[in-house]
RNA sequence: GGCGGAAUAGCUCAGUUGGCUAGAGCACACGGUUCAUACCCGUGGUGUCGAGAGUUCGAAUCUCCCUUCCGCUACCA
């Protein structure tokens, strides 16, 4: 029998600048739904990609003097790179300047033009010509740019409009009709209430603002903006074609069966991309599900406080599995969850630490003391091993359950929940004393082999969110990976297999202080690569305000300059401080042409006594910084100021 | 301003159609235990279920009002 196709996507991420630990917990959310799916048996399609145009690209390239082309191959390949160190599984990375994706684009936009549901018309507003940028008037602060608190114009521009009204009633029908379309739930009411019900106005699908974008083909001077470009990646993905026949992926895996998305971008999915498939005659996604965001309890995340929690770091400090049981477990349905080093060392600690690393452990290594690291069903049965027993044997039937449900933090803790009851067998069936005595061997075989058959299965069942650990206690255990219905009966692992014997510890127990000074300890480290290692000189006498108050300091102006003729490093210079000219020599001729010396305002220490060098005299001495291999820099004010201003 | 949501143990949250002494995890305290990563197991809450009023035999759960927070959206005569 075919397996049954399974198509989940994210959200494509913009490619602006490094994604943050929301950005990170969606393609793990839906790396995990993914391989789960995988796991009951579905042919799966995973895609993930970036969305890659726009303005704001357009402007931090120029910003970095690089091409638009440039700024996004670095940023997509940090994305990429993000993605696989959390370890996910995706079919397909997609990006919107993929030449296969451009073409299409401009087809599908042709297309719904040339069928009237785009049609060109003026999009008015305030215009702000630096920012370039349109407003509504009621955008505008005190009738001045938002952004930059400028003027604004009204403006008219040619634009192509999406007939978005057109499709309403079908939209709202459809959404009635579907209730599992929309999630969590109380969303559906945000988008009827506020967009459908209202009644869509016209979607604008075109700029002519900014040129990085996929040019409308059949005229130039208009980009198609986001809206076309991002969400139909979906398709194109899959090998969409306009007017050709589509690839049999997209014959196999549309419509998708999940669009994971962040909440902030609901409305594009379940409003303006549903219209766009229906305008193109196309059935649409059966889910959408807008999850929560994980907030930073000490306030909110934003790159100015440097307080943003990035993936990477944390995956340096605590693992990859670690990351991902976090940020899996810790967000909830429907609420944004917290996300604080403090919590992701509690919960390390307590769940990993504790009940599952801790519980492998001492499995085995009781198996090692005990019976030789043999693992053996004497089939000695007592009472209370059955409760284990339907534990294990119901598990997978609630994870499966709320798997569905995409209730995957439940899921989780199901798992957890069998860990926990395997540890409190142990201490019902205490281990210890049985391996005293020798009578009672063969019953102490069968706790372990319950314990080790226990454990198999959830490792079986964690090996959707947490992969490398699933792998790992399975090789400890020297126990088989399962398929999904393998899970349905209690006793697959073999008779007389031998457990490792020397258990690695899968988690440590981490102390918050010391993963805070380690934090502090890094953050110090990244500054330091950042602004560099600097130079330490040997310190001079202290001295008091007074010593420093008789050195006077000024803005002097060069306004001519010459070499000292017989010297090899000096030059002579004229400078210009308030109404006088002086003359100053200074050893900086293997740094400085005379030439470049002309016009620099830089500071002067005007009250030293006047020395001759080389025979030439001095009156005064121009401040420069040195490094550490004797090259120069002149001094200079960070502001205009005027020659002869004081120093202090 | 409109629509919607939330307010429950120190922390993060569950609490189905109103019903017996309001729950879980973490943290904390005590006890047990020693196979294990000072771990595991057990026991422990007088929580005004945001404030007030109402309906009811009975309300965290329904109604009204108030307060605070959040989400979406809009700012218009």
């Amino acid at each position: 029998m075919a397996k049954k196709p399974y198509y989940i996507t994210t959200a494509i991420a913009y490619t602006s600048g490094k994604p943050h630990i929301g950005n990170t917990y969606e393609i793990v959310l839906a790396d995990s739904i993914a391989r789960y799916k995988r796991f009951l048996g579905y042919d799966v399609r995973f895609q993930t990609g970036t969305d890659e145009h726009g303005q704001k690209i357009e402007q931090k390239a120029a910003e970095e003097g690089i091409t638009p082309k440039e700024f996004v191959d670095e940023k997509a390949g940090e994305i990429r790179r993000i993605w696989d160190l959390m370890n996910t599984s995706y079919d397909k990375f997609i990006r919107t300047t993929d030449a296969d994706h451009e073409k299409q684009v401009q087809k599908i936009f042709k297309k719904l033009y040339d069928q009237g549901d785009i049609y060109k018309g003026q999009y008015e507003g305030m215009y702000c010509t630096p920012c370039e940028s349109f407003f509504t008037a009621s955008q505008l602060i005190d009738g001045k740019c938002p952004d930059c608190g400028r003027e604004c114009q009204p403006a008219k521009e040619e634009a192509y409009f999406f007939k978005l009204s057109k499709y309403t009633d079908r939209l709202i029908q459809y959404i009635d009709s579907h209730p599992e379309f929309i999630q969590p739930e109380a969303r559906k009411n945000e988008m009827m209430n506020n967009f459908l019900k209202p009644g869509l106005q016209d979607l604008c699908v075109s700029r002519t603002s900014f040129k990085w974008g996929i040019p409308v083909d059949f005229d130039d001077k208009h980009v198609i903006y986001v809206w076309i470009d991002a969400l139909t990646n979906y398709i194109t993905g899959l090998g969409y074609h306009v007017d050709e026949a589509n690839d049999p992926l997209f014959k196999k895996y549309w419509p998708a069966d999940l669009h994971l998305i962040g909440k902030d971008i609901l409305r594009f999915h379940t409003i303006y991309w549903p219209i766009m498939l229906m305008a193109l005659d196309l059935p649409l996604p059966k889910q959408v599900f807008g999850h929560p965001w994980l907030i930073q309890s000490d306030g909110k995340m934003s790159k100015s406080k440097g307080n943003v929690i990035y993936a990477d770091d944390l995956v340096d400090m605590f693992g990859v599995d670690a990351v991902r049981y976090f940020l899996l477990h810790e967000m909830p349905f429907e609420n944004d969850g917290v996300i604080s080093w403090e919590l992701i060392v509690e919960r390390m600690n307590s769940d990993l630490a504790n009940t599952l690393g801790n519980l492998v452990n001492r499995t085995i290594s009781m198996t090692n003391k005990y019976l030789g690291g043999m693992v053996r069903n004497a089939n000695v049965h007592e009472p209370m091993d059955d409760e284990l027993k339907k534990m294990a044997l119901e598990t997978p039937l609630k994870v499966t359950k709320a798997m569905e449900k995409l209730r995957v933090a439940d899921a989780i803790t199901e798992i957890f929940a069998l860990f926990k009851r395997c540890n409190k067998y142990i201490d019902e069936t205490t281990p210890w004393i049985l391996g005293k005595e020798e009578a009672k061997k063969e019953r102490l075989e069968t706790v372990l082999y319950n314990l080790v058959e226990s454990i198999t299965i959830g490792a079986v069942l964690l090996k959707s969110f947490m992969p490398e650990t699933a792998d790992k206690i399975l090789e400890q255990l020297n126990a088989k990976d399962r398929e999904c219905d393998e899970l349905g009966t209690f006793g697959r692992y073999p008779n007389n297999n031998r457990v490792t014997e020397e258990p690695e510890i899968l988690f440590a127990r981490l102390d918050v202080n010391e993963v805070l000074e380690e934090l502090e300890r890094r953050k110090e480290e990244a500054k330091l690569k950042k602004y560099g290692v600097g130079i330490d000189v040997e310190p001079k006498e202290e001295i008091d305000i007074d010593a420093f108050g008789k050195i006077q300091l000024q803005i002097g102006q060069i306004i001519d300059c010459e070499e000292v003729k017989k010297s090899k490093k000096l030059l002579c210079s004229q400078v210009k401080i308030g109404s006088q000219v002086r003359q100053i020599v200074s050893g900086i001729k293997p740094q400085y042409t005379p030439e470049e010396m002309i016009g620099k305002k830089v500071v002067v220490v005007t009250n030293l006594k006047p020395a001759t060098l080389a025979g030439v005299k001095s009156e005064g001495m121009l401040l420069c910084a040195e490094d550490e291999n004797g090259n120069l820099s002149l001094l200079t004010a960070e502001k205009e100021m005027p020659h002869g201003a004081e120093i202090r």
